[in-house]
DNA sequence: CACTTGACCTGTCCGC
DNA sequence: TGCGGACAGGTCAAGT
């Protein structure tokens, strides 16, 4: 599910909400949505919340003051087997840790205040001219696999239908000598992502449809499958051209309308076809504002011709036959 | 080597 | 109403 723009719907939701607070207990209903040893998280205070791609970061520490923060480090063989594997390196007591979270097809973060009732709240809250629809019933529910509790009470949850997301406790050091971070391509939101480094990125793959390309992480981080499909609308594109093919005036328009979508995806909070809410269970609006994604047989907002469905990489693949050519 | 398929899971929808 | 199959926004490994 989450793209760029959700994830980066999340981090801001949860910013305001969670830097500072402190983990009291973790619940783990799955196991394989917890990477690592949920009991070192105890004590731990979140310090920062970053995202990279569709990966989203929360930094941990603990105070000094702390009383926790005295008590020996369990060991986690994630953490120590890498400390370890770098000769003559000072192994901390207690490593910086980072939480790691990739939603996948259908993870989902809802924060909850201590006591706050789930039940539906006045949609006085507006996004790109919306009142906010909140989309969650009680919680914890059926799709639940993680939920952290924090000092004040407050709670976030991991639901994740599918269970394909994963949370993982690693240390910093681990993060930046990761083969999976060095493997990311640019951020598309950031300025050192220029049409000739796309270009040039995209150019590994000469005979892949451009659709397919776009959605390679190390090409450009953040783009799939929504975000894909109206990039090439956008881009007047067909998503079928070829790389190799492609002018550089393709490209500069393709540049352009991966910036715009993923832009606009944040500015409507998200896309929400099936599962994507913000932390606080509210859906995100992109799709009304979308041109071709899940528009199939629907008149082309721009020509009015039908927009067509097609197979791409094994991917549904909206677009409009008059305007992408 | 480039690209496709299958696997990981649960749930929904559609046709018979 | 039930059953089988296709499909769903991501990513990795295995296969062609």
């Amino acid at each position: 599910m989450p793209e760029l723009p959700e994830v980066e719907t999340i981090r801001l939701g949860l910013r305001g909400k969670i830097v500072g607070l402190k983990i009291k207990d973790i619940q783990v209903f799955n196991p394989k949505s917890f990477i690592g040893s949920p009991k070192n998280l105890r004590g731990q205070k979140i310090l920062k919340i970053w995202r990279r791609a569709k990966i989203l970061g929360m930094e941990l520490g603990m105070s000094i003051a702390d009383p926790a923060g005295s008590q020996p480090h369990p060991t986690s063989s994630l953490v120590t087997t890498s400390l370890r594997a770098v000769d003559g390196a000072p192994r901390s007591p207690s490593p910086a840790l980072t939480l790691l979270f990739h939603l996948k097809m259908s993870g989902q973060l809802v924060f909850v205040q201590r006591q706050e009732s789930r039940v539906q709240s006045p949609a006085n809250r507006f996004i790109g001219g919306h009142p906010t629809e909140d989309m969650m019933g009680e919680l914890p529910n059926k799709s639940t696999r993680v939920i952290f509790e924090f000092s004040d009470g407050s709670k976030l949850y991991f639901n994740d239908q599918r269970k394909f997301g994963w949370i993982r406790l690693i240390s910093k050091f681990e993060i930046r000598n990761s083969k999976f971070f060095s493997q990311l391509g640019p951020e598309p939101l950031e300025k050192d992502f220029t049409w000739q480094v796309l270009k040039n990125n995209l150019l590994k793959h000469k005979s892949m449809p451009v659709k397919v390309a776009i959605m390679d992480q190390s090409a450009v981080s953040g783009v799939g499958n929504i975000y894909a499909n109206e990039a090439c609308f956008d881009a007047k594109i067909d998503p079928r051209m070829k790389v190799g093919s492609m002018d550089d005036n393709q490209f500069k328009r393709l540049h352009k309308g991966i910036i715009k979508c993923l832009k606009d995806g944040i500015k409507y909070g998200g896309s929400s076809k099936v599962h994507f809410v913000n932390p606080e269970g509210k859906k995100g609006y992109f799709l009304d504002y979308a041109y071709v994604y899940w528009k199939e047989g629907e008149r082309c907002k721009i020509c009015g011709a039908e927009i067509k469905k097609m197979k791409l990489g094994g991917r549904g693949t909206y677009y409009c036959p008059k305007c992408q050519k």
